[in-house]
DNA sequence: GACTTTAGTCGCGAAAAGTGACTAATTCGC
DNA sequence: GCGAATTAGTCACTTTTCGCGACTAAAGTC
């Protein structure tokens, strides 16, 4: 049976919590007392009988007293890199928090990521894997609607996935693939949100779908 | 025989190598003399100063003489799920090895992935990882072509997609496909094989391509 | 009431993808 | 030698998907 001390971990759980707020996305920093002028993503070193995602999520709430909506390994991270711990690697976890329900704690601030304070190679690199990953994740997984309120309008969804896209998407595509995709259904509420015709409200309730069956596509970067 | 780490670390470098053999894949595992009745992924302990990626290679290299054709990091499994090494968590890696090239050296098996030997949770759901992951990427890196050699004929090509994705293609849209992307060339030269009309030899020479500029798709695993 | 603004839909043309059928060149059985 | 079988390679047709402009609908503004 393996029953280690757990204080020696040469390893730590950094997490990267995302959050759309207003017009732009943002991650959650901390500044640690004892690192003097830099800010770090949200980390701790595991205990022993605790799962990675776990862990992860214990981050998570320590700093927001919710968990993320959705979380995502992001793979280790490491080595030559410096990190505030003094661990060899990272364990680097992606989650989504929708904006009202995540107020932070003390010592954590919310940066837009058009404006982040310097902080360490390692720990840029995760953010960067991090947008990656949202990114990809992004047509596999229905994220965007959870960081939204349980009712929304289309509108609000399509610049949620603009957002987290980072580019613009044409409506009648848009709409026309998530009608094809069984995800929302409406709702008989209707929103007047000043000037502009009321939008319908609608909700996400996804149906089953066969399998798109696709052969093979070749969409390598280009070399 | 692997020598213990001078320093202890709390985590373990685990490669998957997956190769093509004849018809069907295989990985490579070893059977360690301390553990019993035990087969296990490649793995080893990291030196300090050593990058992830480095140790990983350095394990190919150990087992195989060479280096992967391709690498790429799963991520960091865990906690719970038991390990040949006391390590807490595996940093796990897959790669991709021409059969030609790889002559296992001693303590080290192909095994085909159909008839694999039992081996422990943890690596089990790594090597499930793998395999998705390779899957994933298929469509990304050429890394089918790398399991072939320099020139090959589209056929085999395109029973390399089959085997890597677990599904028949049809040889018509396969090779629309190839075209549209202009990742091969062809060559001068043509091969008989046994009966049949005999196949021109393509080798793998990429062009520039423009980007896709797709919209959104929402390709939900069904819920 | 004309104009602006946002929501929502329609439909066309182009591109991509699925598929069966066709031609071409070889070996094998007889 | 000759037809059947086998593998390679291409074509053409259909269906689906996608980008996109243009349209209608319903609200506010002046």
């Amino acid at each position: 049976m393996r029953k280690r001390p757990s204080r020696t971990s040469s390893y730590s759980i950094d997490v990267v919590l995302v959050t759309a707020m207003g017009n732009e996305l943002a991650i959650l920093l901390t500044h640690g007392s004892t690192e003097r002028e830099r800010w770090s993503l949200p980390w701790r070193t595991p205990q022993t009988g605790e799962t990675l995602e776990a862990a992860a999520v214990r981050v998570a709430q320590d700093a927001l007293g919710e968990p993320p909506i959705w979380m995502e390994q992001l793979g280790a991270f490491g080595d030559a890199k410096r990190h505030p711990s003094d661990s060899e690697i990272s364990v680097a976890f992606v989650g989504l928090v929708p904006h009202e329900t995540a107020s932070p704690r003390a010592g954590y601030t919310w940066f837009p990521m058009r404006d982040l304070p310097p902080f360490s190679p390692r720990q840029r690199a995760i953010v960067e894997a991090a947008m990656r990953t949202i990114q990809g994740r992004l047509d596999q997984a229905p994220i965007a609607f959870r960081l939204l309120p349980s009712t929304f309008t289309l509108s609000e969804l399509q610049q949620m996935y603009e957002l987290l896209l980072g580019k613009r998407l044409h409506k009648a595509s848009f709409r026309r693939a998530l009608q094809a995709a069984w995800l929302v259904e409406p709702t008989d509420e209707w929103r007047s949100e000043g000037r502009g015709r009321p939008a319908q409200l609608f909700r996400y309730a996804p149906k089953k779908r066969r399998r798109p069956h696709r052969g093979v596509r070749f969409d390598f970067l280009y070399p």
